[in-house]
RNA sequence: GUGCCCAUGGUGUAGUGGUAACACUAGAGUUUGUGGAGCUCUCGUCACCGGUUCGAAUCCGGUUGGGCACC
């Protein structure tokens, strides 16, 4: 199980200093959560995931069952023994693969629309059907990225698997709606993410925590109902999930709306969430933790993250750039290595320049989160 | 020297009379709980000169540059 303390509540905004405890050690929160969708930081070890500031990590349900199977995780010992982290733990429920593996991979969409479902010419309404994938009431019906083999997963089959790979906390099984979904769509959803996370309780045998999660999409009234009915039920923490629909402002107008319904004893993690500029306005409208694919993914496109913007290494002139990624910077990539040297790893599809990038941007944002936390330690924020 | 063959974007190829195609590479975007992926865009006076034709990368002649064979 996992126990919360709020250290310090912000007056001037819904900020807070807290820590989280669980079996394999704390969180100072708010922090930030590096993606293990497979049981690794791609590119690190779980000692450099560690040395670049991480704290807790989340790998995927969906994935995990695929490659290599709970049950081997299990067998290993757990996630922990498996993968060498000591650490902290989650394990997301797979239900966000409900929409990347469905109406996301369909419409070559993610949680934010670039304009209206009508501008865009595409629309998720009730009784619409991804192509690759059948949701019923039971759960859904998927096919394997790595084979094509079909195999199922509900709220009941995701909590065992999540018990089988054993993190210190697990999410229930929920859909994640499109941001191309209309009102109805989106009412009828809520609807089933209740009902599984009803299941994904009743299912749990294990120790382990069990976040509920609130979708609603961009509708203040269901986002409303949906935290009202996370919060009456017996989770240990929450997730808020779901799309964004066409405007980034309700990434922050959907905090505002949930999270004053929420028990405030009880950890809050928004799910996807993390570029920089984001970071400090979803603290202050009230996550804990926060996970995010930006820093790993981008450094795998060779973008580094600093202090005075974005660095895209695939730039010829960085070759003859002798500074570090981020002058500023004080994690082991900036202390021994230059531009020009990593430009040229990336170009040349060396392995060596995506662990390089992928280590800065990790402690980049770990050490971005971490100056948050001490601006709410002296009441700044 | 003679004969034959070849000459299309950065690279490799397609296209044998009717608006130059494909792959990779490169450059510009996109990327928020999967993806070293994907998607969008950009990069050619078809070696040069002239001719035939309504119209030529495509046919003809020449030039230049390659390759092969023979003396």
């Amino acid at each position: 199980m996992i126990d919360f303390k709020v250290i310090k509540q912000s007056k001037k905004s819904r900020a807070r200093l807290g820590i989280l405890k669980t079996p394999h050690g704390e969180v100072e929160t708010p922090a930030f959560v590096p993606v293990a969708t497979r049981a690794t930081i791609k590119t690190l070890t779980s000692e450099e995931a560690a040395a670049a500031g991480s704290q807790m990590l989340i790998a995927n349900t969906y994935h995990l069952h695929l490659w290599p199977g709970e049950k081997l995780v299990k067998k290993a010992g757990g996630i922990h023994k498996f993968m060498n982290w000591p650490h902290p733990l989650m394990t997301d429920s797979g239900g966000f693969q409900v929409f990347s593996l469905g109406f996301g991979t369909d419409h070559g969409i993610g949680k934010f629309a670039k304009g209206r479902a009508e501008e865009i010419g595409k629309s998720v309404r009730t009784g619409d059907k991804p192509q690759k994938l059948k949701i019923t009431p039971h759960g859904v019906h998927f096919r394997s990225i790595i084979d094509g083999r079909e195999l199922f997963i509900g709220p009941y089959e995701s909590i065992k698997i999540q018990e089988d790979i054993g993190a210190d906390i697990m999410f229930a099984f929920d859909e994640c709606t499109s941001p191309l979904a209309d009102y109805e769509y989106v009412k009828d959803s809520l609807e089933l993410t209740h009902r599984w996370a009803k299941m994904s309780l009743n299912a749990r045998r294990s120790k382990q925590a069990l976040y509920g999660i609130v979708q609603g999409s961009h509708f203040k009234d269901l986002r409303e109902a949906g935290a009202r009915f996370t919060n009456s039920l017996d989770f240990d923490g929450f997730g808020i999930g779901g799309d964004f629909g066409d405007d980034k402002k309700n990434m922050t107008k959907v905090l505002d709306w949930t999270v004053p319904l929420l028990s405030p004893r009880k950890p809050r993690h928004y799910l996807g969430i993390g570029y920089l500029e984001d970071m400090e306005p979803i603290i202050k409208g009230g996550a804990d933790t926060f996970d995010c694919i930006v820093p790993t993914h981008y450094a795998r496109r060779g973008i580094a993250f600093t202090s005075s913007g974005r660095l895209d290494l695939h730039d010829k002139k960085f070759l003859a750039d002798k500074k570090p990624l981020d002058p500023k910077c004080a994690c082991l990539t900036c202390a021994h290595y230059r531009r020009n040297y990593i430009g040229h790893l990336f170009r040349a599809h060396e392995l060596t320049a995506f662990k390089l990038i992928t280590f800065h941007n990790l402690f980049y944002f770990n050490a971005y989160v971490a100056r948050i936390r001490q601006k709410i330690k002296e009441g700044r924020i």
